[in-house]
DNA sequence: TGGATTATCAACCGATTGGTTGATCAACTG
DNA sequence: CAGTTGATCAACCAATCGGTTGATAATCCA
């Protein structure tokens, strides 16, 4: 499932906008879980389910394991760090800028006075 | 534009599935722009630019003020924050039970010894 | 072997998405 | 005032998405 980077965040950012694909990352955060025991809490067929796990896949958000007829699958958290690591870098970015522009203000309020 | 929480991680997270949303919230972080001074470098016309502005609006990433007939955008880092807040919740949770994991395999392998 | 369990594939459907063109609105400027 | 500029609205289109049902594959177990 390589690859470019860009297509990673789009396909990641993607998966995170569903709210079934957040609960089932939600469940995978706290261990391993199979497609049947993901499916249990949702009321929606047990196919539909498995798609969402094969977006979740495609993502890289999750890897997944063989063991005997199950397919357990597994909660990356690098995948995860990518994102975060994407939003905080613009997120400190405007943050810097907006303090850079207080320090302006503040100058300005100072030669008033 | 109010939303649940639930809607504002759906909706924010699909704002940012998009290259070209990404792209604006870049620029963004930079500093304030108009639509005009956005979509200068995208191959699309301003009217698709101007929905992608109106997506990243509703979803809380951005704000808008008027200055005349311009109407400039500003990046909200309490959003973006708002997200990694979301994820890092779920990859702690799974780094915790990744290093639980490596410290009962650890006990295991010394009673073997 | 044959039946249950786990999971996926295939085809289809309605809604949403990202883009287009053309018209319109609102505010500045001569 | 008329013309230009900044931005949006409206209608449309092809592609993708989230869901369904039904069939199929693969493994386990008795």
């Amino acid at each position: 499932m390589k690859q470019g980077s860009e297509e990673q965040l789009n396909s990641a950012f993607a998966a995170l906008a569903d709210p079934v694909r957040r609960a089932l990352i939600a469940r995978l955060s706290r261990g391993p879980a199979t497609v049947n025991e993901l499916a249990e809490p949702f009321p929606i067929t047990k196919q539909a389910v498995s798609k969402h796990i094969q977006v979740l896949e495609q993502s890289g958000l999750i890897t997944r394991t063989r063991e005997g007829q199950r397919r357990p699958c597994h909660l990356d958290p690098a995948a995860l760090e990518a994102l975060t690591s994407w939003i905080d870098t613009h997120r400190l970015t405007v943050e810097r800028q907006f303090r850079s522009l207080d320090t302006v203000l503040d100058t300005l309020k100072e030669k008033e006075s």
